[in-house]
DNA sequence: TTTTTAATTGCTGTTTTATGCAATAAATAA
DNA sequence: TTATTTATTGCATAAAACAGCAATTAAAAA
């Protein structure tokens, strides 16, 4: 047999089943275990099939991965979600928010990193997906279309049973005397519940959002544990934040 | 013999079989296995098959564009899903599964359809997310990365208070006999607890699934109500399960 | 035609590749 | 933790590929 004619066989055992033993298919060719732990290795690096510990998993559905080309105002997401990182530290337990700070914040968690993660939001939990490290907890519940989260009440009666380390949240508005505001009434019900269910909570917000509002409150300033933006802490920005209860970063 | 007809014969050889060793060749020309090697380099620097290490395969055979779209078996895939729309009526509610076969189900879902559908599958979720009539609620739980679907006790216990009028599941393994199997034993768990929360479960399985098992056992044949493939039902491949407790569609 | 030239083929020895085995290390499960 | 799988590494063997050489055959020229 050609190995070519042995890798085609593993392959298609690998797409019709999504998941085989290298065990099953060194029985099933009648050939050594290391002859098929070579072929797999092969195709993993030809990026045919992903090589797992005992077997090989298909490379599967399309890499859901969202695009982030027009994501407003990346490069201060991205100096936020850096800062959001030093904040985690390996078996903590942490919950990411939805929002595209919080999934920058997710794509940047090291692959090294060992932690449990909860999220309610579908495009943070893909990107979690590809993080070996990461033990990801979707909050299930009734999806919202705009905003890819899950809210409604039996989301909020999963949060009850949770209380993480932290909590990376981001808001729609954000004001020193108003606190948390949100356009949604149903957003604003998760998020509280979110706050609820963390020790501490991180909120990630471009330092454009400061000094503005909306119809619903989240939440206080002073019930945020610390405020990161992409600005220096002692920037003027955020005076009005200075003498709140609240740390910056 | 002349080249040429050598030539001709081997190209024949590679057409038909889709693969060759030289050894085979040389025997069946009678020329010395040199001759052969020699043939196969020119008809691999024309471009004519490929030449591999002990013989030589047929262009079409190792042939993979990374840019296809690299769902195994799609046509197959989206002949069952059409198939399985017929049982989708507006308001009902309905569960789908994870696995490429299921998430093309939700993609050919039409825009207009009005309906609730729960699902612990995170790339159906997002496939979801686009159609404006359907009501998408995720069950939540721990996230395998392997299959992206909820897994784990919090998953079934989710699933526990669920009762949908038509759950559409996918298998890795199914057989008329042994019923439906998998690799996984959560997964297996996980699927219990879906067929559980269903009236009907609809299994969608292409036809080289059938005749197949592992290891943990998910249900007997007689729990799914019916079958998809992508065959007729009245397919000989389809025999062993005809005289079961099942329809076929 | 014969002669010359080029191409083809098979053979030899050497190098490379493929495969299995065994010992050790790492990872996972109990 | 310990026990059990699974991975990795180095090595041995066999098969295959390659390069060079010589014999043969086909083609071209005289």
């Amino acid at each position: 047999m050609l190995k070519e004619e042995r890798q085609r066989t593993i392959l298609n055992e690998v797409e019709l089943h999504n998941r085989v033993l290298l065990t099953d298919i060194a029985e099933k060719l009648d050939v050594s275990i290391d002859t098929v732990r070579r072929d797999v290795k092969e195709l993993h690096a030809d990026n045919r099939l992903r090589k797992v510990h005992g077997g090989a998993v298909s490379l599967g559905f399309a890499n859901y991965s969202p695009a982030r080309n027009n994501v407003y105002a990346l490069a201060e997401k991205t100096i936020i979600a850096q800062k959001a990182l030093s904040f985690i530290k390996d078996n903590s337990v942490i919950l990411i928010d939805g929002g595209t700070t919080c999934l920058e914040l997710a794509r940047l968690i090291p692959t090294n990193q060992k932690i449990t993660c909860f999220t309610l939001s579908l495009p943070v939990a893909m990107e979690l997906l590809n993080k070996p490290n990461v033990e990801t907890i979707f909050i299930g519940g009734l999806l919202s279309k705009d905003s890819q989260i899950s809210i409604g009440a039996n989301t909020v009666h999963n949060l009850s049973g949770i209380k993480v380390d932290y909590a990376f949240i981001g808001t729609g508005y954000v004001d020193a005397q108003f606190g948390l505001t949100e356009f949604d009434w149903d957003i604003v019900q998760t998020k509280k519940a979110v706050i609820k269910a963390s020790k501490r909570s991180i909120l990630l917000s471009i330092a454009e959002k400061l000094h503005s509002q909306h119809r619903y409150k989240t939440c206080d300033i002073n019930e945020i544990d610390t405020l990161i933006t992409e600005l220096e802490p002692q920037h003027e920005l955020l005076n009005a934040f200075k003498n709140q209860d609240i740390k910056l970063l």
